[in-house]
DNA sequence: TGTCATGTTTCAGAAACTCTGAAATTGGGT
DNA sequence: ACCCAATTTCAGAGTTTCTGAAACATGACA
């Protein structure tokens, strides 16, 4: 016999409970059933999952067993939803999934065109991580992908959306915002910074350097910018970046720091919902994307 | 009702088939059976995912979901198999992926250790493109990976392993091979150059201009050496893969041609077979790297 | 247009699997 | 050594899935 989706959910559960009872109330099923489950499970895998009969504590085999499960189950899902999502749209779905900076500034735009040109289409727009995108794009989870790397995948066609310069992001009222004459390198470190998910992709030895050194790194891009707002914090993001807030915040360039990003727009080679994708590339291509250098 | 991979299974025979009689017959089954799953995948979704009642043409909608049926079903057999392959190794196992440039050199070693210090340790080797490495990575296929591609992936750490230079890889008969003085890209391009798979990632303008004029690009790199040691063909590569083959070939520099590859070593942070895992870490950093620049 | 060959759906019963509830057992803590 | 809480076991009930036969659809061909 060949594995189920659900005895994987019942390992993982029982893992995550620490007893069956817990987890068999989870899942809406008896004990019994559950402890037949993962007696099966062990038995075809040839391996006992948990240390002890209690199932609290898991062996080697078991937390390894456990991270492939998850992350199986975490998949499947997915899988199980974008059917869903497909099913649910006579007209056709669009899905759409980009790096936040950029899908503030480019869903708006495609949401209003493709309500008003294709009425009835659905539109599905999530914004994620890098890795998350590219992952979207190759299990066949969304239509079109929009990251700051490039990256060769197999069936989807990669080019490039625009380029635009890293700066300083601050409050207006920083003394840097206001400041007479160029900004440097130095001058950044030398306020109180903040670090960024996005900065590091900054290709230059010497801010790559000095940001080793810097203490604090935020990962969520609304309470950076709230720091921003603040008061006397600053931080490097690309210049699209800044417009993320209406006001308050400013952008510099730095005299002595030429890296630019450079945006791509993936597409899936073969999707079957050819014209709207087509049409949702065009929305894009057309914005009014930053025009630096 | 959930979904069952089963289910996916049917409906990709069915796709690929053509028809309910060949795919059950694949399957197994009988034909009411694959029509009573099909029926009810249909119903559970919501669309139908066949034109004809023949099978023989997918709707719009069942050509996105076999995309995403086929992904999933690949997906769940690798794990799958990870998960017996973990089972079925008593005293752990060691799962390494690299890409094979960097396979060719650092498995021998590895497994002549891991053999002799922790025998009865099962041993897992795969070369994979850089893609399929992350992937393995990040799903847990495989404890450590190599590639030449700098990536940040949750759960996983990164350092850089060695550096090399891109070279010209060609027959030690050919005229490039033995003539005195400097080569230059434009000697490159001159010859007749084959295109690879490792020569796209070569960070360089000029280069990147004049790939794009190549005619013949070979993804497998047995056929590519193979060429080489034919005759009068060239190409660039970094230069520990010119040692793939014993002799008949040599690696020269390019003088106007500074391009690195840079290869990195990832390894899960949260594996438990964690000894043999630093083991084998160590062995691969210790190895005779090119030590070049 | 009618007929045939091929392939699909439907249906009822059989088979396989999974669940439940109660009783037996186990193991860890005191 | 005992007790309590939790797990395993077991037989029967409940579901799901399969099969084989018969009814039905489709397209090809005369």
């Amino acid at each position: 016999m060949t594995f189920k989706i659900e005895t994987l959910r019942s390992f993982c559960a029982v893992a995550r409970a620490g007893n069956l009872s817990d987890a068999a109330r989870r899942l809406g099923r008896t004990q019994s059933a559950i402890s037949m489950t993962l007696k099966q499970f062990e038995h075809t895998l040839g391996g006992a999952l948990f240390e002890t009969e209690r199932k609290n504590r898991l062996t080697k085999l078991g937390e390894q067993v456990l991270l492939l499960a998850e992350s199986q189950i975490a998949q499947f899902d997915k899988t199980v939803q974008a059917m869903e999502t497909l099913a649910s749209a006579p007209r056709g779905v669009l899905r759409i999934a980009a790096v936040p900076s950029v899908a503030a500034f480019a869903f708006p735009p495609v949401v209003r065109h493709l309500t008003t040109q294709h009425p009835g289409v659905k539109i599905e727009l999530r914004d994620a991580d890098t890795q998350q995108v590219f992952d979207a794009l190759l299990q066949g989870w969304a239509d079109i992908g929009i990251t700051s790397a490039k990256r060769n995948l197999n069936g989807v066609t990669a080019t490039a959306l625009f380029r635009e310069p890293f700066g300083l992001v601050l409050s207006e009222t920083h003394a840097l915002a206001t400041r007479a004459g160029p900004i440097t390198i130095h001058d950044v470190f030398a306020a109180r910074f903040l670090r960024n998910g996005l900065c590091d992709q900054i290709d230059n030895p010497e801010v790559l350097d000095r940001l080793s050194d810097v203490d604090v790194n935020m990962r969520n891009t609304q309470s950076l910018l709230a720091m921003l707002l603040e008061g006397d914090w600053v931080t490097l993001l690309p210049c699209s970046a800044a417009r993320l807030v209406g006001t308050g915040l400013t952008f510099r360039r730095i005299s002595d720091l030429p890296a630019h990003r450079q945006v791509f727009l993936y597409q899936r080679t073969e999707p079957s919902s050819a014209r709207i994708v087509g049409d949702a590339i065009d929305v894009i291509r057309a914005l009014n994307w930053p025009g630096y250098d």
